[in-house]
DNA sequence: ATTTCTGTTGCTACCGGGTGCAAACGGGTG
DNA sequence: CACCCGTTTGCACCCGGTAGCAACAGAAAT
């Protein structure tokens, strides 16, 4: 198989310099019509198009936008990262999707991101302990970092999330409307817990309704088994006396979980026994088979503020956008 | 902000040549231990780690591959996407996830991949029109294609499948064994049918048994709704009596959704009224609000080959590797 | 006819590394 | 001390573009 075509050889072909073939593919450049038409017939011969690479090289700027992701058990993922790749990809922009795990963590990533010299880098609701990182923030010409769907905490890297203050509040408030009184909360990976702040603002509004007990436990993972795990531990400890009335969980994947385990193991009844509440709003939650109350996040206005800052029409700044509760039959 | 140390700075301050410098990181170079050390000491002051763009210019690879996505619906493309990243990674390459949709279609997606130099696209379960790819195939220096999860249809692209006649002869065989004897086929996008294969061969096993009468309608799209949607309209249109006693769907996600409309809407008992089978195990498929009886593909075997064959370790041929049926309430 | 201006083209230098060859080095041998 | 040989190092040139200046032609202005 031949080798691409390369300005030279159009060059060549077209009798012109190198330079003019350049010229003939630069929008706005001082070329005339004659040679342009000449290059560009001389180019769809040969099938030359730039050479990507080398321009990045050239212009310092490689159009590439690093996604780090960790998570793969959360379906919630994949529509965001749709609409992520379309709007950048609308942008010029292309996701370079990398998967952060043992083998492969963050310093170890945002490493090789920078020597692909990428244009930006995006923790998308990653678990990062921001001590690793802001260290290697402050090294010279790393690309600049932002935070999707998780709060940052790190200075001078800005985050983009829903407003997780007011989704509490909301979620809270329809909760003691409906009249429940002993909420539980469940939370995946208790390193995360703070960075998420689901937890927090839930105990701190049940406080400010008169209620201080929330019962508190995590699951291992964010998986549907883990939050079905994490429950069966919970019911089986406790005294069904002493059982919450709603069961909010950190995300939808460890409520479905929870809410499966919760009907199919131990013949509860949602909501009559034991309500519960997700996050995400994934697909299925509206099924029949689950119709579980969760909290939407925005997903298109959050990609498209960070689309907007990282290709700077936006101000590089931490951004919370309003939600919206969606309620179901599960409460 | 300053500018990323180059291979020059770093010769400098270790008073050598900028080549001695490029051998102390290239593995297997010839330098001598002592400079090999002033070099890295020098390059670790200042930071510096080899550009990989401009490595991947001189070298002609980039050790990227795209991996065309353009189904965001089906939930399963996350586990694919997380092995698949992760044995990439494991190889030190990388994934480029590129959106294909209305805005970005094939050739596009492919120019691009091209323009960028990549070392491999993988068409990830992506529907495109053969016709559409086998002429830009043979155009100079595309890089090599391969196809995952899908059909290939194009001579010289080779597929990773999982095996779909196998699978289709499992399934028929356990249908048949149950009783069942008026089945019904759920295609997604009409379109795809036969990349996947799987209804032809679903009719074809049903007519090996004898039974030459298989209701075949299709979803609009692979979603959950869709599937709900096909599946109502099929049941509004379809005398009780001469209803189909099993549904396959062409994936799990039709499949659920079909399933949720049966139950949800008609209040008709599954496997009871109607019996469904999806395709993939997707993970809520073992939930016990769906115990959904479905084929799991070979995922990790067939990243593995399809890795393998991108590194070259492996013929680039087309593989098909048997899958495994999951047996599970709903038939 | 000369000057000036504008649009067009070519050229040098450069982005940050990689390759293959030739020269320098240094130790052992005759 | 000359010679040989293996190791180490420097160099010219290359990968395929981009930036910005200088040169050039033809038209317009003087």
């Amino acid at each position: 198989m031949r080798k691409r075509a390369t300005a030279r050889e159009v060059a060549d072909a077209a009798g012109v310099s190198k330079w003019t073939v350049i010229r003939a593919f630069t929008p706005g450049a001082s070329i005339a019509e004659e040679s342009k038409r000449k290059v560009l017939e001389a180019a769809a011969a040969l099938n030359y198009t730039p050479n990507l690479l080398a321009r990045s090289l050239a212009t310092n700027s490689t159009h590439q936008v690093a996604v780090f992701v960790d998570d793969f058990a959360n379906p919630q993922k994949l529509p965001f990262l749709e609409t992520l790749t379309e709007r950048l990809q609308a942008e010029g922009l292309v996701a370079v999707l990398i998967n952060i795990n043992t083998h492969f963590d963050h310093v170890h990533a945002l490493l090789h991101a920078d020597q692909r010299q990428v244009d930006a880098v995006i923790l998308f609701g990653t678990a990062f302990r921001s001590e690793t990182l802001s260290d290697l923030q402050f090294g010279r010409g790393t690309p600049p970092m932002f935070v999707l769907a998780r709060d940052s905490q790190i200075e001078g890297v800005p985050a983009v999330t829903c407003d997780a203050e007011l989704a509490l509040r909301e979620i809270v408030d329809h909760l003691f409307e409906r009249g429940y009184r002993r909420p539980g909360f469940m939370t995946g990976a208790t390193v995360l817990s703070t960075a998420l702040r689901r937890r927090q603002h839930f105990v701190e509004f049940w406080r400010k309704k008169g209620v201080d007990d929330v019962a508190v436990f995590s699951a291992e993972k964010y998986s549907a088994e883990a939050g079905a795990d994490a429950v069966r531990g919970y019911l089986k400890q406790t005294n069904p006396a002493d059982r919450v009335d709603v069961l909010m969980c950190e995300n939808d994947i460890l409520a479905l979980g929870a809410m499966d385990e919760i009907r199919g193991r131990f013949g509860l009844r949602v909501p009559e026994d034991m309500a519960v509440v997700g996050f995400d709003n994934y697909e299925l939650c509206g099924s029949s088979a689950y119709s579980l109350t969760t909290y939407e996040q925005p997903r298109d206005e959050m990609v498209e503020v960070i689309v907007g800052i990282i290709t700077g029409r936006l101000e590089p700044e931490t951004v919370t956008l309003p939600g919206t509760l969606v309620v179901r039959n599960s409460t």
